[in-house]
DNA sequence: CAAGACGAGTGACAGATGTCATGAAGGTGC
DNA sequence: GCACCTTCATGACATCTGTCACTCGTCTTG
């Protein structure tokens, strides 16, 4: 018998992957969370044997999760199961010791196998994440330049920016300049785009 | 016996709700589809009494699917269910003829009501959006904006938008500005946020 | 200690962006 | 025909952005 503990932070996707898995004989849900943070709080109580998360969500996402456990010494396994398709995030994801990652893409059938197959003590990363995997996509940028990057997107200026973060509009204006030419983009509206699209954000 | 037709692009997530329904003793789920488009093809052979659909899909999302429900004379009733607490969406369901609207945030006990409630001829609203659906929320652009605010969006720059649209770099620059004031926005990046989340893209 | 590396800032410049007043071309309505 | 509106376009102007070269302090590190 697999004990699981399903984190999601969608209640209705949560419920029908809760009611999924407990349609398989050999498995059995032993809680489900809302948050990393939940999720957390309940392995003492639940003792799960592998815990299958999203990424995103409010409180703690499921890359801290999988960290929290690696560090808490739980020896619950992780699979993350996710819309996103972000490099950063799978390396994040497996850095954070997680043994598998998923897309909500794949067919729900593969979702059982896979948590069998992470028993069995394979490693299972989602097939149209095989090619990303490889190439450099490690993130070029630094603390500074992803926060500025983040309040860009929301639309500050330059000079908002700099306010908010205590630096002069200069310093602003060259750690974007910056940003840019590691991203290749032409403008600071792209180097979000990118930035967001490879999971560094 | 209540024929559901399941539209979603996320297969794992699809797999999980129609699994969900199918549980329900009164349910028979008819038929699944990953986009608007496929349910349409399919509407004839399943003769579903309810379809439940997401929204943002490729190929044609739920919003087009029941207009195209309501144009094809289909007695077939729709359910939208989404991630998108967007107003511009509810608005556009309801008025292409949805008959209920839930996030998928909502437990997923409450999906399997509200198919029984608009089958009993209701109309279910999810409650985090009653308080939306009122003020004045239309969407104040016109095509044009919508349009230039898309390029916008994904980093071109005025120029590269007027050479997509055939249009003199000054129109486009005018009809982005025109689009910042209307949604009170400081700049174009502000002006696709704001726009975005209200469903107006 | 000298040589770097690094973080933060400055100044100057070209080009992009946002605002506004104005104008030409093509409908409408009467 | 004439007044009026809409759509597309210009030009002028003030700001904002993006790029670059360069200056200081402050740490490292040999």
């Amino acid at each position: 018998m697999i004990r699981i503990l399903v984190v999601e932070d969608q209640a209705m996707i949560l419920g029908a992957i809760a009611g999924l898995l407990s349609l398989e004989k050999d498995f059995i849900v032993v809680g489900t969370a809302a948050s990393g943070r939940a999720a957390l709080d309940m392995m003492a109580a639940c003792q799960p044997d592998i815990v299958v998360s999203d990424i995103e969500m409010s409180d703690m996402g499921g890359i801290d999760l999988a960290l929290n456990l690696q560090a808490g010494a739980h020896r619950a396994k992780v699979l993350i199961v996710t819309t996103f398709a972000r490099p950063g995030y799978l390396q994040r994801a497996l850095a954070a010791g997680a043994r598998g990652y998923l897309l909500k893409d794949t067919p729900s059938q593969e979702l059982a196998r896979s948590i069998r197959r992470i028993m069995a003590g394979e490693r299972v990363i989602d097939g149209q994440l095989q090619d990303l995997a490889q190439p450099d996509l490690t993130d070029p940028l630094n603390d500074r330049e992803r926060e500025v990057l983040r309040l860009a997107e929301v639309g500050h200026s330059t000079k908002s920016i700099a306010r908010l973060m205590n630096r002069a509009p200069g310093t602003v204006r060259n750690e974007l300049s910056e940003a840019m030419q590691k991203l290749n983009a032409a403008n600071r509206i792209e180097a979000c785009r990118t930035a967001r699209q490879m999971g560094w954000l």
